[in-house]
DNA sequence: TTGTTATTGAGAATTATTATCATTTAAATC
DNA sequence: GATTTAAATGATAATAATTCTCAATAACAA
């Protein structure tokens, strides 16, 4: 019987393929990585799944392999933090990201009203849009306890 | 008589100052260009822009600026590329941006809809909201012409 | 003014990203 | 299954971006 790790990867392969996309075992551990992760990785955090779960990896494979998946539209990047440091994320479904300015912790919201205003976009600047992405900011509830807590003392 | 560049750097010293920032001639003039332009100058522009406008300016001290305004929500960060090199823009008026993911051209559209998902992210994860960001990723009228010719061909 | 404290800037140190290219591998074809 | 071919990988070099350091300078409150 296959463990979920092996059928995680199985749906990643069926992924490549289906975007013609070539197979091969970094491939399908970093996507299989990013579709069952709620981390929203960063490059190194990317690197050192792969080399921790019995696959050999080298960086240049991890930037190559995520960038070709943003190309695909497989992924999305998230800027998480004001240093420019990317964040990694599979996008089936429409969702949009809530950020800790604080300690950087991303939530996902699964609602898609964010997309409509791709339709005006369109009509005011004439470009053709591709896809579209919303972002929001603020101090998720640990860091507000944190934070309270010393303010009170 | 003032002249409209004068003119530019005594708004910006007001706004500096009534954000509490001491008022450094770098600073003024960063902040008076990114109230200006419509450029939405990377890192490299505003360093640029800076010295050849007879300021004398260190790419530390335009990182430190940029940093500052960030935190004081006087400008805002773009992710622009996917190669995570940042763009800044004054934000004041609440707007989006569309981005040609060929050329980079970004475009304002002054529309505030999209911060109405502000209130069901509160509600949808607990976080204190501080702020958020559209981003509209296609391709620019110019850049669709380009290619269009191309295939055509 | 003067004193105090924050800012600036030149360059060093560090970190992140991209490029190179020999080796290996995927998968199409026989 | 073996062969072929184009593409992917990975070690490391090269480059670029960002942060750090700390002495000199400047802002501004008193």
């Amino acid at each position: 019987m296959a463990t979920q790790e092996q059928n995680t990867l199985l749906v990643a392969a069926n992924k490549l393929r289906s975007n013609k996309i070539k197979n091969t075992p970094q491939r399908q551990v970093i996507l299989s990585y990013l579709m069952t992760s709620h981390a929203h990785p960063s490059i190194e955090m990317i690197f050192k799944y792969v080399r921790t779960n019995g696959f050999s990896v080298s960086l240049a494979t991890v930037y190559n392999t995520l960038q070709l998946f943003v190309d695909h539209n497989l992924i999305i990047e998230i800027a998480a933090d004001s240093g420019g440091h990317m964040r990694y994320d599979y996008f089936e479904t429409p969702h949009y990201h809530v950020i800790c300015v604080n300690c950087n912790k991303i939530v996902d919201v699964f609602d898609d009203t964010y997309k409509e205003n791709e339709k005006l976009a369109t009509k005011k600047t004439g470009y053709r849009i591709l896809n579209s992405q919303y972002e929001v900011y603020g101090i998720c509830p640990d860091c507000q306890k944190k934070i309270d807590t010393k303010i009170s003392v």
